[in-house]
DNA sequence: ATCGCAAATAGACTTTGTCTAAATTATGAC
DNA sequence: GTCATAATTTAGACAAAGTCTATTTGCGAT
C-alpha cells in the first residue's frame, strides 16, 4: 500500500503529493488538502469552503473551486457526479464505485472487489477511457 | 418488442403511455412528449424548452421542468446525470448504459448486451435498488 | 532587493433549476 | 350544460452552484 492511501494525511504527506504532481504548495492548497484528506470522504465544494474557513484563516470561494478542479485534473481527488445539484469530491484514491441514496443524498463507497464489470464495449479508434463509473442508486423501502 | 419502444411515437402512442401511467394528457405534456419521443435522444430541459416553443405555441419553463420531473417519476424518461451543469432526459426506455465524451459533452447509449455487471454488493435490509448506472467516461486521445 | 509570474481574491455575473401566487383549464356532480 | 372544485400552467422572482474578471498578493529566480 502506498503512503498516499493512508488517512489522515499529514501536512508533509500533502506536500509530498503536491511535489509528485507538480503542484505548487501554497498555503491555501495545503489547507484544502488537509481538509479533504483528513479521512476518506465525499465533500461538495461548499462544504470544503465552510470547513476550510472554520479556523481563522480565509480561503476564497474562487480559490476553493480552482483548487478542487486542479486536484481533480491531477488525479488527487475524484469528481463524483451523482447529484444534479452539486459535485462531490472524493478523497478515496483507491479504485472503487458508489452507492447513492437518492432519498437522503448520502453517498457511500463500494470497494472494487464488490462489483465486477466483466464486459465492456469496443470503442472506436482514438477514444480513450478515463474512468468507468458504476453508481448503484438506492432508496429506503 | 412493446409499442412503447417504437420511435417516433405518435400523439396516440403518447396518450396511451400517459393513460397507462395515470398521467392526465394535457396539451403541454403531449407536446413535450412528442419532442422527447420523436427518436431516442438525450435532451436537457433547456433544449426541450427551446424545441417545444419552436412552433407557435408556448410552454413555460416551469411546466417543462415540472413535466420532465413527472415523466421521470413515472419511468417514461430516464434522468441521466453525467454532466455537472445539467441533467439529460433520455427517451430510450430499453435497459442500457452510457458513454460520455468529457471533451465534447456528447452522450451516447451503450446497449445492455455490451456491458456485463456480474457481481453486485450485498445491500442492507430495507434498501432497494432503483437503478445501476454504468458510465464510461472517455475523451479523444 | 526586485522583477516577473503564478496564485488568490472580491464580487459581479451566468446558468440551471425551484418556488409562489395568480390565472387557466379540466373534471365530476348534479 | 353549469357550477364547484381540483389540477395544471404560467410569469417572474428567487436560490444555489459555479464561472469570470480585474486587481492584488506573494513566492521564486536572479
Amino acid at each position: 500500500m502506498k503512503l498516499t492511501h493512508q488517512f489522515p494525511k499529514s501536512r508533509s504527506d500533502v506536500v509530498a503529493m503536491f511535489k509528485e504532481a507538480g503542484i505548487t504548495p501554497t498555503h491555501q492548497r495545503i489547507k484544502i488538502a488537509e481538509v479533504l484528506f483528513s479521512r476518506t470522504q465525499h465533500l461538495s465544494a461548499e462544504e470544503v469552503l465552510v470547513e476550510v474557513n472554520e479556523g481563522g484563516e480565509e480561503v476564497s470561494k474562487a480559490t476553493v473551486y480552482n483548487t478542487l478542479g486542479l486536484f481533480a485534473k491531477h488525479g488527487l481527488v475524484r469528481e463524483v457526479i451523482v447529484d444534479p445539484s452539486k459535485v462531490f469530491y472524493d478523497s478515496n484514491l483507491c479504485e472503487h464505485h458508489h452507492l447513492y441514496y437518492s432519498d437522503s443524498g448520502k453517498l457511500e463507497d463500494i470497494t472494487a472487489d464488490q462489483i465486477e464489470v466483466t464486459k465492456l464495449p469496443e470503442l472506436p479508434d482514438g477514444i480513450e477511457i478515463e474512468e468507468v463509473d458504476v453508481i448503484i442508486r438506492v432508496h429506503h423501502s
